[in-house]
RNA sequence: GCAGAGGUCGCCGAGCCAGGUCAAAGGCGUAGGCUUCAGGAGCCUAUCCCGUAGGGGUUCGUGGGUUCGAAUCCCACCCUCUGCACCA
């Protein structure tokens, strides 16, 4: 391919044999360990992934020129089930997704045939996978290289978990889980056809008793409600059963009675009937014992939860509607034999008050929206709007016994425990909206038993967990807040599973650590692989002990060599290296993992590893958007790395990704910014390889120094905010604004013949070189460096190359031009003589006085005035004097506090002949003849008398 | 719903934490000009509105408020994105 492909591909089989991103511990070196998470192997690296990677990698390639160590290891994830499916696909003949494979990953069909093995398919894609990585250019340490299937790993995520569990962080439990009856396994988001993102919720049954020693278990999320209970509702068409649930008579729908089979519940039914049984008697509330009816209602569905309903007319928008619909249509209660009157006489029992409302909300909220009967939609609205409201703002009436005076919110979770605890309430879980399995079979919520959980419940983890939080960096700050956030959210997370890759519990039968919990601490193995890798080290020689040695200097090396084999030296170097290296300097990944990775590894690290240990640094990005939409390859805009690369070249694949976003925000990926980037990256290198072959001249005037000048500040605004990874702002600066600096100098100058253009050209590759290492490299062997620009010394300012007055200076100039074109615009003329009248010596030494009154403060025209007429060479020209000071004062006060200091700095002496020396460049600009005067020389050409006009700084301008 | 992040001049995006330097950086796009055999690229100029002198007017999701002064601080509201669990 193209020239760009050449020199990369040279560059990187450069690095590659000179080993220069191997890192071994050296004392003399302060140490960086910085980590991308391994990505998943069921397919190739995408541009989320290289954004996300080109991060870490500037960074990495930023502190190695700064001197120091640094070490970028990098590995790939194959734990879990994802495989086993895909694979599973492949050897289905799955067409759509074998089509997929071939198309978007760009499988070869030869390769294809073997993915049956999900094994092999995740070692093609390895594979592929590195040489992404490397013909990217990214700056990694392959001798460290492993899979999470590998033996060796799966060793040390057994000490880990041996260790989690003597700690107490493992615990074990029951967990609701959305199930698929006919896989017998849970169903996740990803095994859906219908249904994605619905979780399982869990109903409070209140248990109302029908006789003695029957219940009818009211499903409800308010159980509060149970004061203003005024009557039940039984669908009477549906099919309601008589169970024997755990040993008690429970009367529920048909189908619920299934459903708690799968709960943790022995139910036993005895007879199924019509719900029209039971319309018209009488039930007990469990807490009051007051007497209610049972009335019919249609619009109960037996599908949810218990098909039981109790109805509180109150608060609750559907049971008013309903029961006013058989208080005006009494008609229909003939055929259950219900007392029309009695019905007639309910009346809602209030027990929130609630602000904005009266005694009765459900009432209030119905007529205020027009709500016609229980057929309106928007009833479901009215319900949600009302539930919300009373749940947070709601106070809890006389009539609740205990709870009275307490806000919903407050007492929920308590009211909740108690009526569990005298045997009035019960609860089951159910699906707000259907979910149906890829194999077609409608799911149900199984609790699940003998489940093992990390329990990031635990308080005093959560606080560890904190603490880690605390004393580290984190990019940008603001996900501070949502690590912390989420450190309270979490609850138990079940750590293993039955089925899919990956490394099994060291004491379970069957189960196998799940994917983001074998994730967690991984990056310290990285400092102890290459020596595993090195030495041929056996799994059977990683013991608990060794690996308690390496990780904790327990036990002595000469008695753990014997019993495991390993010599004593490559046991003191583990140790070693795991000391030098860990804990890690930085891990970066996108936004999606705070919630579960990236928190699990601070937990991890707090529950296993001492507060020294505990990371340094995380940063977070947004996800990758692809020409503004979300990648994903059913949509048919996966873009992977590799394709990238080849499309666009490594350079400007990196820097366009890296242009896209920083912080937080989703960065968007486009071609054709990709293609300019590479246009761009072609100008460099015709525009530095011109600089390096004119420089020549030893000339080192004013332009020079200010182009130097220039580059010193460039060099602190990229290196702080590389420090903070701002990536984006880093480039922004390191590629535009410093060429924008070339631009300006080549313009005034109108060559690039000094050898300082060359020294800036220098410092400008060292900015660039950890975003476009490939091109930087060529040039500065172009410019006739021997060493590799990836280790060269990175750039510092230089306080001796810092020259105030030559900024001062252009700045004067820049804003001259600014002036005139204005003028210009607002006149319409095109030039043809442009005069500047500079101010002359009185203005400038009042200028300056005011000026340096003006850096310490707020500066008041009369003592301004007071001041100045003490001074004698002033005193005849007090009138002028009297005009000029608030016009100076008015432009100083425009001017930043920062500019006004460096002005005060500097003597900006000879403004004429500074103009004068840039006559040629004006004329040009302008295409006008140009003239500078003093504004009181006797030969200059002022027909408008505009050069009494002059400020310091700002000279008086006529234009004809 | 809960949590986190956002809404800026055609687009992408700085600025907001530390209020005045902000009609608001930079890139892209668009228009005009220069250069070039041509294509491309490069360079220059312009790009909210008005203005025959360096000025003025109206802008930073919407509506209020604090302040001499707000894109920036406070309150309310609207909208967008991301995550929400056994799944990588």
């Amino acid at each position: 391919m193209s020239q760009t492909k050449q020199i990369e591909e040279k560059w990187q089989k450069k690095w590659e044999n000179a080993r220069i991103f191997e890192a071994d511990p050296d004392p003399q070196k302060k140490k960086m360990l910085v980590t991308f998470p391994y990505p998943y192997m069921n397919g190739p690296l995408h541009v989320g992934h290289t954004f996300t990677a080109t991060r870490v990698d500037a960074y990495a390639r930023f502190k190695r020129m700064q001197g120091y160590n640094v070490l970028w290891p990098w590995s790939w994830h194959w734990t879990g089930q994802p495989l086993l499916g895909a694979s599973e696909r492949v050897a289905k003949g799955d067409e759509a997704y074998i089509r997929v494979l071939r198309e978007v990953d760009g499988v070869p069909e030869a390769e294809l045939k073997k993915f049956v093995d999900p094994l092999y398919m995740a070692q093609y894609y390895t594979n592929e996978g590195r040489s992404a990585a490397t013909r990217i250019g990214f700056s990694i340490d392959w001798r460290r290289e492993f899979n999470t299937v590998m033996p060796t790993y799966q060793k040390f995520i057994e000490w880990q978990y041996t260790h989690l569990k003597e700690k107490g962080y493992v615990t074990r439990g029951t967990h609701p889980v959305v199930w698929c009856p006919k896989d017998k396994s849970p169903t996740g988001d990803h095994d859906r056809q219908v249904g994605e993102g619905v979780t399982p919720e869990e109903y409070t049954l209140i248990k109302y008793k029908l006789d003695e020693k029957t219940y009818l278990p009211a499903a409800t999320f308010r159980p509060e409600t149970i004061y203003g209970v005024t009557n039940m509702w039984i669908n009477p068409e549906a099919a309601y059963v008589e169970a024997k649930v755990n040993g008690e008579n429970w009367i529920i729908s048909q189908e619920a009675a299934e459903k708690l089979k799968e709960q943790e519940r022995t139910v036993e039914v005895k007879r199924v009937f019509k719900g029209r049984e039971l319309i018209g008697k009488s039930f007990e509330n469990p807490l009051t014992k007051a007497k209610f009816p049972i009335l019919p209602g249609w619009f109960v569905d037996p599908k949810q939860a218990s098909g039981v309903v109790y109805s509180v007319p109150a608060h609750a928008p559907y049971d008013w509607l309903a029961l006013k619909d058989l208080q005006e249509k009494p008609e229909v209660l003939k055929d259950f034999g219900v007392d029309v009157e009695m019905v007639k006489q309910i009346k809602p029992i209030s027990l929130i008050a609630v602000e904005g409302f009266g005694e009765y909300p459900a009432v209030e909220i119905v007529e205020q929206m027009g709500i016609k009967d229980q057929h309106d939609p928007r009833a479901d609205e009215a319900t949600k709007a009302l539930y919300k409201k009373e749940f947070h703002a709601g106070v809890l009436k006389q009539n609740c016994g205990r709870y009275a005076g307490k806000t919903v919110r407050e007492v929920k979770d308590t009211l909740i425990r108690d009526f569990r605890e005298i045997g009035a309430a019960d609860s089951m879980y159910d699906l707000p909206d259907p979910v149906v399995c890829r194999c077609m079979t409608p799911c149900i919520v199984k609790i699940l038993s003998d489940q093992w959980f990390l329990n990031y419940s635990d308080p005093a983890w959560k606080e560890k967990a904190k603490e880690a939080v605390a004393q580290m960096q984190i990019y940008p700050d603001a996900a501070r807040q949502w690590f912390i956030a989420v450190i309270d959210w979490l609850k138990e997370w079940a750590c293993a599973r039955t089925t899919g890759f990956g490394t099994p519990l060291p004491w379970g039968k069957g189960w196998i650590i799940e994917t983001l919990s074998d994730s967690t601490i991984y990056m310290s193995f990285y400092t102890i692989n290459k020596h595993i890798r090195q030495h041929g080290i056996k799994p059977e020689s990683l013991t608990h002990e060794i690996f308690d040695y390496v990780f904790y200097g327990k036990g002595s090396e000469v008695a753990l060599s014997k019993t495991s084999g390993i010599s004593v030296e490559v046991l003191r170097d583990m140790r070693a290296e795991f000391l030098y290296w860990y804990p890690f300097d930085l891990r970066v990944s996108a936004k999606e993992l705070v919630p579960n990775h990236l928190t699990f590894c601070i937990f991890h690290h707090a529950a296993l590893f001492p507060p020294e240990q505990w990371p340094r640094a995380i940063g977070v990005n947004g996800m990758l958007m692809i020409e503004g939409k979300q990648m994903h390859k059913s949509k048919g805009n996966f873009v992977t790395m590799k394709n990238a690369v080849e499309r666009y070249g490594a350079d400007a694949t990196r820097c366009a990704l890296l242009l896209g976003a920083e912080g937080m925000d989703d960065p968007d990926w486009r071609g054709e910014n990709a293609a300019d980037i590479r246009g761009k990256f072609e100008s460099l290198h015709n525009l530095a390889l011109g600089i390096i072959e004119k420089a020549k001249s030893d000339e080192a005037a004013h332009l020079e120094k200010w182009l130097l000048s220039k580059m010193q500040q460039r060099i602190a605004e990229v290196t702080r905010n590389l420090e903070e990874l701002k990536t984006r702002t880093a480039l922004e600066i390191a590629l535009f604004e410093v060429w924008n600096d070339f631009r300006w100098y080549t313009r005034r100058k109108g060559e690039t013949e000094a050898k300082a253009v060359q020294e800036a050209l220098e410092v400008w590759l060292r900015l660039l070189a950890p975003f476009a290492p490939h091109i930087c490299e060529e040039l500065w062997s172009a410019a006739g460096k021997e060493n590799f620009i990836s280790l060269a010394e990175w750039p510092r300012v230089d306080e001796g190359k810092v020259d105030v007055l030559a900024e001062e200076r252009e700045n004067l100039l820049t804003d001259l031009i600014e002036d005139t074109l204005n003028v210009l615009r607002a006149t319409k003329i095109s030039p043809t003589r442009v005069c500047y009248y500079t101010a002359n010596g009185w203005k400038w030494s009042v200028y300056r006085s005011i000026l340096e009154k003006a850096v310490q403060g707020e500066v008041k025209v009369n003592e301004v005035m007071k001041e100045l007429a003490k001074d004698s060479s002033l005193r005849e020209n007090m009138k002028a004097v009297a005009s000029f000071v608030p016009k100076v004062l008015k432009t100083l006060s425009k001017l930043p506090n920062e500019r006004k200091a460096r002005l005060a700095k500097v003597e900006i002496a000879n403004e004429k002949e500074f103009i004068e020396s840039a006559l040629g460049f004006l004329e040009e600009r302008f295409n006008a003849k140009v003239a500078v005067y003093g504004e009181e020389d006797q030969a200059r050409f002022d027909p408008k008398r505009r050069a009494a006009l002059a400020v310091p700084g700002q000279p008086a301008i006529y234009i004809e």
